[in-house]
Parts: C-alpha cells; sequence; structure tokens
RNA sequence: UGACUCAUGGUGUAAAGGUAGCACUACAGAUUUUGAUUCUGUCUGUUAAGGUUCGAAUCCUUAUGAGUCAACCA
C-alpha cells in the first residue's frame, strides 16, 4: 500500500471493512445505473469514477445497469450516448450491460411474493386521493378504503393489472408499511403503477411499471450488488429499499449514499440543462459551454482531466460546492503535458522588419512541446512582414509591463530579437503597425548577440498565416449558484459566454496538423484550444478549452 | 414546528482521544526563449456553549445553521 492508498474516502472504508469481514466473500460489484432521459454530465461523472474507480480497486466488477422504469421519459437514443461517454471517460463495462427492464418478470413475481404475505395491495384511489391521505410529516396518514382487502382479492385485481384490463391511473399497487411512520416514504409507498406508453425494450409487453423504490433495490439484488452507491437525496429511501430487501428476501445491496458533485457557474441538473437546449440557449447537449461529458468534450477537456478532477473533489456526505479553478486546474494539468504548441495571434498587428531581405523566406524549427522531449518538432516560416499581438506593443507601457515599446526589444519566440523603431497610426490614433529592425546574430539557439530583452513573445508570419476562427467560451453564468437565485436562473445567464473571433491568424502547421488529427493545443501565452468538429482543412475552427495562467493582466 | 443527514482556512478534503495536514485559490520570491510550466515560501480553519478526560476537530448534551423527504419521476 503506498501514501496515497491510506487516505480512504468513507465509502472505501466500508468496503475494506467488509472485505476483513468476508461478507459476500470479499466479493464487490458496483453498478452505475443512469436513467436513459438525458445526457451524462460532470456530476454523473463523479459517480461513473466512483464506482468504477471502487471496483477496480478492490478487484470487483462494475455493472451498468440501465434505470428504464418509465417509458414515458426514456428513450434509447439516449442509450448510446451515455455508453459513448462512459466509454470515452475510460471505463469498461465488458459484458456486464443490463437493463432494469430485463428484470421486470421477476420484480412482478417480488410484487406477488408481498402480496401473499399479505404486505402489498391495490389500491383504486386515485393520485390525489392517496396524496391527501397520505398525511404529513407531523400529522399520520389514514389508510385508504382498500387497505385490508384479502390476498386473493389482491391478486386478482394486480394480475388484471397486468392484463391490462384498467385505465391509466385507475389502479396502483402499494406496500403495506405504516401510514404512522415519519419517514413519507415508508407511508404505503406505490410499487406499480398502470402505463400504456410502449416501451423502448419491452414494447407493448407489460403495461404496469416499478416504481423507483421497488425496481432499483430489487435490480441490485438480482444482480448481486455488494455497494449501491447512490446520491444523499436517497437517504430517506434507505429504510424503504431495505424494507423490500428483508421482506422479500433477497440477496442483501447495502445503499450508501454520498454528497452530488455541485459546481459553481453552472447548473447540473438534467431539467434544467434540456431547458437550455430546448430554448436553444445554448447549442446543443454538445455545447462547449454545457457541463455535460459530449460538452466538456468538445470544449477540449481531456478524460484524464476529468477523472483527476473526479479523484479531487473527493467523496464525502456533505454538500459542497466545487470551485470551477479546480476543473480548470485538472484539465490544464493534462493539457499541459499533451498539448502541440503552436502560435496564433488573435488580435494582429502587422509588423514589418526593415533590415530583412524583402524576399527572403525561412523556415525555422519549433519544438512541438517543450514538457515532452518525444513529442518532436514542426517548422515555421519567416519573413519581413509578421503579425504580433496588439496587446504585446504600447506606447506608453505602465510599470513592470516588460513587452514591446518603441525603442524597445522583444524575443520573437524560436525566431529572432526584434527593435521597434517606428510606428505607425490609423485616423483614430490606434497603432495600425510597426516598423522594426532585427539583430541577424541574435537567431534562436544560436544567439551570439548578447542581447537580454526582457520577453519573448509569438508571433505569425503573415503570407503564410492561416485564418483561423476562434470561440472563446467563458462560464455560462454570472453568479456562483444559479438556482439559488431569485426569478429564473436563465436570467443570470452570461451574455459573454461565447465570444467568436475571426480576425486570428496562425501558422501554417495547423493545418498539417489537423490533417494528422491532432486535437490539443497551446495557442502559445494565450489557452489550450481545440479544433472543433465543424473544422475543415480550409476553415479551421478553434474551441478555446482554459486560458492558461495569467498572473500579468490580472491587476486590471 | 416530524424524520433522516451534515457542519474543519476563500473552496474541497484528511486527521478513528495525543503535532490540525494535503490540494485548489490568493499573494510573494527563484528559474524560464510561453508573464505558462517548474520550484520555494506566506496568509487564512475545527459553528457556538456546556460536559467527560491528563489531553477533544474527534466522545456526550444542548443550541445554531444547512441539505433531503409529503411525484402513479429517478
Amino acid at each position: 500500500m503506498s501514501e496515497e492508498n491510506k487516505v480512504l474516502n468513507f465509502i472505501e472504508e466500508i468496503v475494506e471493512d467488509d472485505i476483513r469481514n468476508n461478507r459476500h466473500g470479499g466479493r464487490i460489484l458496483t453498478r452505475f445505473p443512469p436513467e436513459p432521459n438525458g445526457y451524462l454530465h460532470i456530476g454523473h461523472a463523479k459517480s461513473i469514477c466512483l464506482n468504477f474507480g471502487l471496483s477496480m480497486k478492490y478487484g470487483g466488477k462494475t455493472n451498468l445497469r440501465f434505470d428504464d422504469t418509465n417509458p414515458v421519459t426514456e428513450e434509447v437514443e439516449y442509450i448510446e450516448s451515455i455508453k459513448d461517454d462512459i466509454k470515452w471517460l475510460g471505463f469498461d463495462w465488458g459484458n456486464r450491460e443490463f437493463f432494469a427492464s430485463d428484470y421486470f418478470q421477476q420484480i412482478f413475481n417480488f410484487a406477488v411474493n408481498l402480496i401473499k404475505q399479505g404486505k402489498a395491495y391495490v389500491d383504486d384511489l386515485s393520485s390525489e386521493e392517496i396524496a391527501n391521505l397520505k398525511g404529513s410529516p407531523t400529522i399520520a396518514g389514514t389508510p385508504s378504503p382498500h387497505r385490508d382487502r384479502t390476498v386473493e382479492e389482491n391478486l386478482t385485481l394486480f394480475e388484471e393489472m397486468r392484463q391490462g384490463k384498467f385505465k391509466e391511473g385507475e389502479k396502483v399497487l402499494r406496500a403495506k408499511i405504516d401510514l404512522a411512520s415519519p419517514n413519507m416514504h415508508m407511508r404505503d409507498p406505490i410499487m406499480y403503477r398502470i402505463l400504456f406508453t410502449p416501451h423502448h425494450r419491452t414494447g407493448k409487453e407489460w403495461c404496469i411499471y416499478p416504481m423507483y423504490d421497488f425496481a432499483h433495490g430489487q435490480s441490485d439484488s438480482i444482480e448481486g450488488i455488494t455497494h449501491s452507491i447512490c446520491t444523499l437525496e436517497f437517504e430517506n429511501h434507505r429504510p424503504l429499499y431495505n424494507w423490500y430487501i428483508d421482506n422479500i428476501g433477497i440477496f442483501p445491496s447495502r445503499q450508501i449514499e454520498f454528497a452530488r458533485l455541485n459546481l459553481n457557474y453552472t447548473v447540473m441538473s438534467k431539467r434544467k440543462l434540456l431547458q437550455l437546449v430546448k430554448e436553444n440557449l445554448v447549442s446543443g447537449w454538445d455545447d462547449p459551454r454545457m457541463p455535460t461529458i459530449r460538452g466538456m468534450r468538445r470544449r477540449g477537456y481531456t478524460a484524464l482531466g476529468l477523472r483527476n478532477f473526479a479523484t479531487s473533489v473527493g467523496i464525502a456526505k456533505r454538500n459542497n460546492l466545487i470551485e470551477l479553478s479546480l476543473l480548470e486546474h485538472s484539465v490544464r494539468e493534462d493539457l499541459n503535458k499533451i498539448a502541440t504548441r503552436v502560435m496564433v495571434v488573435s488580435d494582429p498587428l502587422r509588423v514589418e522588419i526593415l533590415n530583412y531581405p524583402k524576399d527572403k523566406l525561412e523556415w525555422l524549427q519549433v519544438e512541438n512541446n517543450s514538457e515532452d522531449p518525444n513529442s518532436g518538432k514542426h517548422e515555421i516560416p519567416f519573413s519581413a512582414t509578421i503579425f504580433i499581438e496588439q496587446e504585446d506593443y504600447m506606447d506608453n507601457p505602465p510599470p513592470k509591463f516588460f513587452r514591446l515599446t518603441k525603442g524597445g526589444l522583444a524575443r520573437l519566440k524560436s525566431a529572432y530579437i526584434i527593435e521597434c523603431v517606428d510606428v505607425e497610426y490609423d485616423e483614430l490614433g490606434k497603432v495600425s503597425s510597426l516598423k522594426c529592425n532585427y539583430f541577424p546574430e541574435s537567431k534562436s539557439g544560436s544567439d551570439t548577440s548578447g542581447l537580454k530583452p526582457k520577453t519573448t513573445i509569438h508571433w505569425v508570419e503573415s503570407n503564410h498565416a492561416l485564418d483561423i476562427s476562434l470561440r472563446l467560451y467563458d462560464r455560462l453564468f454570472t453568479v456562483e449558484e444559479p438556482d439559488k437565485q431569485e426569478g429564473d436562473f436563465k436570467e443570470y445567464m452570461n451574455p459573454n459566454s461565447l465570444v467568436i473571433n475571426n480576425n486570428a491568424k496562425g501558422e501554417p502547421y495547423l493545418k498539417t496538423a489537423f490533417l494528422d488529427n491532432v486535437k490539443h493545443f497551446q495557442f502559445l501565452r494565450k489557452a489550450y484550444y481545440v479544433f472543433d468538429q465543424d473544422s475543415t482543412s480550409d476553415k479551421l475552427i478553434c474551441n478555446r478549452t482554459v486560458e492558461l495562467k495569467d498572473t500579468f493582466s490580472k491587476p486590471k
């Protein structure tokens, strides 16, 4: 055991304890149980990493199980995307792919079992009537007039429910537990309801469907799940989870709850994300501003970055609000190691190098990534006209500005040192171009000039420059907790969450890289970028994944 | 004002009665042909009040604050 393994979260402690006590023979089986009614988000990623991580750590397995017990909201479309996202994240469930709907017959049999024990009954009351008789947390519920039907009567009625002899809402099957329980979930919860909507897998075979509480734990038990990990809002369901298992007498899976992930400046509920998509406030589930796995992937976040993030947020029972900066840190950490360095000028300022021969062109070697010695090199052109970043030149620099100024020096990355000798302005008085001289003996790698410019700036040669479209993404909301504000959360959307820049100039290698399927880049001194899926070799579109840390521009 | 759960720096997470640690953030400094990376350092914390104990973040009591629950959703 290494040092880091000694710090266990509370679930790992439970698992190690179970292994120590030889519970289930030391077998560990977890599951990830998505409902196929939406796309996976970063919160699901935390759960996926937890469940798969746990089984990998303790020599167990993890099942993928679709919790498809509500045909009204579920669609096949989501199943493929969910599987795709889990694979992309880097996890493999092998052949352990299951559906709660596969267990409908067994779950039905469990219900019959409870009816026979006198622990379940068919109720004719409407949804409203049942709710009204349920009482409140401080007031006990009132029994339904149908609570004491005979076993035979219940058996017949339930079978008739199954045969489709009743309309939707006409009858339900309820567990007979305790109408006075302080836990509302124990007040004769509904086990089955009638639904004539065809199911995406079982078609019209069934017209009665088990409720979550009578399907999830049963599926866990059928699969022999040892640790059924869910989020905190199911804490109050645990007594019911256990009651069903105890009373049916099936494999005792154990439910364990942990705090879901909350990220600031975003929303995480499927319902709200769906709203953003439906109302076209984002371009889709894979909009790079979305906290969905697809969105983050399109944004350029890496699977490893996301997995590391999931690990670093930790597992506990206390409600949390994670700062976006931790996510960004995790992503940068990975990208720093793998991103190919290129030069792209987002706001070009033309520079003429007066003492460089007008028709000369040289190709210079640059490293793909100085962090990775095996990443190789590529070539960039250099000539008498180049672009640099507008913000890298100032007439009247503030103190501590050490980029280019009139009469000042700067190193062009991987090329020469230049000195600014003259400045031209447009009619508005804005700097329109620079005249510089270069120092031939200052060439990168063989510099004998003895000059020590205070900084190195990025640049792009003008004749070979590629026009690049940049999509600059920022946080989707202007407030930390959009859900907790007054009024509609959508009022707090950040109007600048997407800014498109079509003026950027990139080095020609970008096109080669695109054709070579290189994905992640660091645009030197600016940010990490990824090619958007809409790119073609003639029109490169880059999504800004995350900016580089910048300790200079902060003070303003 | 019912039940369940939780409470440690700005954020997140450890410390199983014995030095309050780690990561992120922020701020310094060093290195740097990216104001990045890397390295070093600094700031800030046990919700409150009692109790048990030689000793309490940890155990007990009470208070306070927060979350969840009264869907034929999951």
